[in-house]
DNA sequence: AATTACCCGTGAAACAATTCACATTGTTAT
DNA sequence: ATAACAATGTGAATTGTTTCACGGGTAATT
């Protein structure tokens, strides 16, 4: 029995889909169809059928469309959002204060439990209610904490370093923010945000 | 003559590859195997040979591989960064901060020329070396600087009327980092980046 | 109660991306 | 020289993703 069958696209869309289903929720709209999710999400109607049916999910009814409430409900199911996600950050720089902040008055089932930086100036306070240690301190506050989660916001020469420690303490999940890509062992799932390659992306596909 | 005949995907990698190329050349290497970029790109050299193709380059040969200062220049060809690319960035808070700060002493080929905000609090300074205006100036820098490239860093509500107006503006490629998909026009490009879903995404793919 | 219009669920088709596999060719070793 | 090797370039096969299209069912209308 293995879960690993809803496709990486379709989990992506689920996420959209649950943030878009609350608007819809909160406005009072209790029931949708297909297309209407599809035009928020910018994606077609056959698109947003098909990915339900990649969670099982067989609830609508022809003429009436979806229940919001009952949707929202299974897709964060899906998802797992059962219990509070524990996130640890290294590199408290420019774009690591930002996403303290970002996460630190918003984004319900996601805690930054402490960050962490090599440079002792930027260590020992508290930045958007959240603890920054030094590096040294790593992985005794990851046990503390019990994180499974982490965000690397380090220069690119020391981002395989600090993805390598978090492996070793525990950390089954990363997002990586600097611009190389990491090596890490199978049962570790890695993703990367590369905002310098993005702008380039749009610079080409934009000409 | 069209050039949209590369996929979105491959320039992707392509942007990778010349940086990866840089530092290979960096390190006094002026030359290497398809299998070697591979293995710093993660993925395969299959994948490498046919990324290269994509771009009707074939100038290796068999046993010495590819040179790499010409393959560097062959890439820059294609993205086309023989002029340095104007931005302007909309939304000075956290995050639109650390990218001004990011993009201010690195990123060559690439100038934030300026940025706004609605809050008059932060406007009329200058951060990282960007000049900050308050919104209603935008129409009138935007055609001064002669930027084409915009950077969507508000809250989610109000990110479609940035965009808008941003078009409005003549602006042709956008990356948008609100956490919802913004309709635009055929003839715009446009890049989300959405931090929250990449790591709700890791979240699940760890579980 | 029959008719109409509409929308869901899904098999099949179409399309896109990646990987395979091999002919070709330059390099090295004998 | 010649043989053995190693790497490229690419057609074909495979795998993954999206779209099409239609059977079936529900609610509103006549």
């Amino acid at each position: 029995m293995e879960k690993r069958v809803i496709p990486v696209k379709t989990v992506e869309r689920l996420v959209l889909y649950k943030r878009l289903l609350r608007d819809i929720l909160a406005k009072g709209e209790s029931s949708l169809y297909s297309h209407q999710l599809a035009k928020m999400a910018n994606n077609t109607p056959a698109q947003v059928r098909r990915d339900l049916m990649m969670i099982g999910y067989a609830g609508g009814t022809p003429r009436k469309g979806y229940q919001t409430q009952e949707l929202i409900d299974r897709i964060i199911q899906i998802l797992d959002e059962s219990k509070e996600q524990k996130i640890v950050l290294v590199g408290i720089g420019n774009l690591g204060r930002a996403i303290l902040s970002y996460f630190s008055f918003q984004q319900p089932g996601f805690t930054i439990a402490a960050a962490f930086d090599s440079d002792e100036s930027k260590t020992n306070r508290v930045i958007a209610g959240c603890r920054c240690y030094h590096l040294r301190e790593f992985a005794e506050k990851i046990k503390e904490t019990d994180a499974k989660l982490g965000v690397i916001t380090v220069p690119a020469q020391h981002a395989q370093q600090v993805a390598d420690m978090m492996i070793e303490c525990g950390i089954k999940g990363i997002l990586n923010f600097a611009p190389i890509p990491l090596k890490v062992p199978d049962n570790v799932f890695i993703d990367r945000i590369d905002i310098t390659m993005a702008l380039e992306k749009v610079a080409y596909l934009a000409g």
